[in-house]
DNA sequence: GCCTTAAGTTATCAGGTGATTAGTTAACAA
DNA sequence: TTGTTAACTAATCACCTGATAACTTAAGGC
């Protein structure tokens, strides 16, 4: 009545290593990294100590998972998806957010990325420093470039424009972190709607907000720009 | 040479609770609900064993941290805060998420409630249920009252309005899980010209919202609304 | 077929985990 | 002072954790 145990397909290191981190990305975004080396093991098919043999420690396999997670986030280009002059601004930002959230809403990168800003942050840290803020400096940049002001390469982007751009962001951010964290039911919401009003009322903000810099700027010529440098990088 | 171990300062039940829980809420903010009770025991400065003469188990535990901090939350009432008709909609508003936000970006509030997040939802389900959502409802009510609508009490406002609120309150929410969560340094932009501008761009965004939603009911006047009803409670 | 190599397993370790039991002692009333 | 109650501790349990070392066996070249 006892079956033997199936003979154990033998893989290649790198394709074992592939597949190590592939069901790791898998049970340290349900369990987080407190998830112990034997479950993972189970998930996979192998013995718990195979896994010591790829990977010098549990941490070794964790930075592994990191590498290959920000890979995969930094091979899609952001820069272009969001273009640069064909169409209005507006519908550009909605299509660019649309295809964005799309990816941010995955629940494995959406976990992971949150335990792994619980356990120290310094993996978060590197990803906006890379990823995230360019790619909010490009967006406000454009929209001063769509204002028609004169300094609008990213370098003359401030500080809160930056905050302001952030506020969109981590609104579409939270969105995904209700559903996929809390477990909330908003899948009855459409998104596009909530981006198209979130890019519209990010608009209207930015150009009262422009227009304050503008005045500050013209109002108080050198020495009292103090409070508007404070908040720029 | 060796001191004798201090003679430790005796409880009731009551005071004895109360501090356990106090220090639990500092430990598992900072480690997660995965930290062990002895290193919580050593903080208090008692035994481990102790623990589980006032808790059934660590779950029990937790639950009570649960609770405790569900009532120090709902203690503060929020709606009075928000004011009703005392001065204009923008400024109250905008003194209303100060306050709000001040309390959000609490470092263990915040960290608590993902870790509880995380593990499960249960209770960020129960608090945005209880709290939040209710709001963020009454916001979309006093902005409707503000722009004169005719249906303007907390049970006629639309999922796609609550769902706009929800992208500030999420922006807002966010700023703090990069500082407490993730660790980054923004204490230097301040939150009131935030908040101002986010107040000011979900205003102008909720302004087309309604204007849309007035449209539709009025070019469609019966069966044509069921787009809409989709997202409204 | 055979035989070498390396992928994979079995057995095991030391340390940490939540939880239980029996014993100790501070504190307060008489 | 003495006795009783209840807050607290010491010792220990079974189980789970990451990690190591020695052994086994599938797979490909000859």
């Amino acid at each position: 009545m006892k079956k033997k145990p199936p003979p154990r397909r033998r893989l290649s290191q790198e394709d074992r290593r592939r597949v190590i981190i592939e069901q790791a990305i898998q049970v340290f975004a349900e369990q987080g990294f407190g998830a112990s080396t034997r479950v993972l093991a189970q998930r996979i098919g192998i013995t718990q100590p195979l896994l010591f043999q790829h990977f010098a420690s549990k941490d070794d396999l964790i930075q592994a998972v990191f590498a290959a997670l920000f890979e995969r986030m930094s091979m899609r280009d952001w820069r272009a998806a969001l273009g640069d002059s064909d169409g209005d601004l507006r519908s550009r930002l909605i299509e660019f957010f649309m295809s964005y959230a799309t990816t941010l809403y995955d629940y494995h990168w959406i976990r992971i990325y949150m335990f792994a800003g619980l356990e120290g942050g310094a993996f978060n840290r590197m990803y906006i420093g890379k990823l995230t803020e360019p790619l909010l400096r490009e967006i406000a940049a454009q929209i001063r470039r769509d204002r028609g002001l004169k300094r609008c390469s990213p370098a003359d982007v401030t500080a809160r424009e930056i905050e302001l751009l952030w506020i969109l962001h981590g609104g579409l951010y939270y969105s995904a972190i209700r559903k996929q964290i809390y477990g909330m039911a908003i899948e009855s919401v459409d998104v596009r709607p909530l981006i198209q009003y979130g890019v519209d009322s990010v608009l209207a903000g930015m150009g009262s907000l422009l227009d304050d810099l503008g005045k500050a700027r013209v109002r108080r010529p050198k020495s009292a720009r103090a409070p508007l440098r404070a908040v720029a990088d």
